[in-house]
DNA sequence: CTTGACCTTAGATTTAACTCTAAGGTTTAT
DNA sequence: ATAAACCTTAGAGTTAAATCTAAGGTCAAG
């Protein structure tokens, strides 16, 4: 039997969290004291950490919803169902991986184009890039003279 | 000189997404006409498309408005001002990367642990490494019969 | 002179998952 | 008996980038 704060405190949340699951319908305590604070059994707590793992791979609460009334009801599912909610999750994750890896290659690409030294912007590739296209990025050739040591590797340069 | 349903057209967003961009500081018509009807010019269109380019490199609208004012503004701007934008967006992107990853091979072990058939998911591995947790996953060993052709992959049987 | 495509505004809604605020009640320890 | 630490509620705010709504004005064609 656990308060709020306790339960918040086991498992590393807020307790606004754990109001904001009641809220949803996510976890709600299984009693209240006469004073009206919440109160929930090991078995909340159970169920706390089965959100908490949905979680940790990837599911939306909404999705979690979806996975514990299945939990409660497992014998009116089937394997297809759940591994179906992993598969379609996984797809989606990889989508999203191969956006943020389209933006990783872009923006890497403008950076090693860049001396990135203290030198005036004004002939900058990245911004260069960005007025034209991001595809055909040209390395940058400064008119000053750089500091060797920290600037040789990205910049090829005139004088 | 466009107005704003030609501008959207040409490339290719909402006529709410100019107003939007207006109302947000990133991009406003050089005029109206008479009736109040917005007005860009060629010059509007290359910051629009500015915008747009900056954005398939994964920059939130915040960040443009920052690297607008730069590009307006070259000379008193350093290379590293700009690199170190990029970089930092870069290191961003690869953080949320690797999160992506880490719910990408959680799913994928979830995955594999279960048959996805068509039988009751009372003994599911993924339920069951819900419950549990997520680390040590147990293929599921239903008691039931599989049709060999679709399961036989994921699935290690009894019977 | 009316239809339809276009344009205007301010403001509300959407999505996700919290996070915070205000105003107050309860428990426990000193 | 009073302070500290806890708890309650409803509801607003946050973030990002649109997207939508309502109520209305403009313009060209037929
Ligand atoms: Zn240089
Ligand atoms: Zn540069
Ligand atoms: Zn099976
Ligand atoms: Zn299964």
């Amino acid at each position: 039997m656990y308060r709020i704060g306790e339960l918040a405190k086991q498992c590393e949340v807020k307790t606004d969290t754990l109001r904001f699951y009641e809220k949803h319908g996510l976890l709600s305590p299984s009693s209240r004291t006469d004073s009206g604070y919440r109160i929930y059994t090991e078995n909340d707590a159970e169920r706390l950490r089965f959100i908490l793992r949905a979680k940790a791979v990837g599911f939306t609460l909404a999705e979690i919803s979806e996975l514990l009334s299945i939990e409660l009801d497992k014998s009116n599912w089937a394997c297809a169902d759940v591994k179906g909610m992993v598969d379609s999750k996984l797809a989606h994750v990889e989508a999203k991986i191969a956006e943020l890896k389209f933006f990783q290659v872009s923006l890497q690409r403008l950076s090693n184009a860049c001396c990135g030294g203290p030198e005036s912007a004004e002939h900058c590739s990245i911004l260069e890039a960005l007025e034209t296209n991001t595809d055909n990025i040209k390395c940058e050739n400064h008119d000053h003279h750089h500091d060797d040591s920290q600037y040789t590797k990205n910049c090829q340069r005139k004088g």
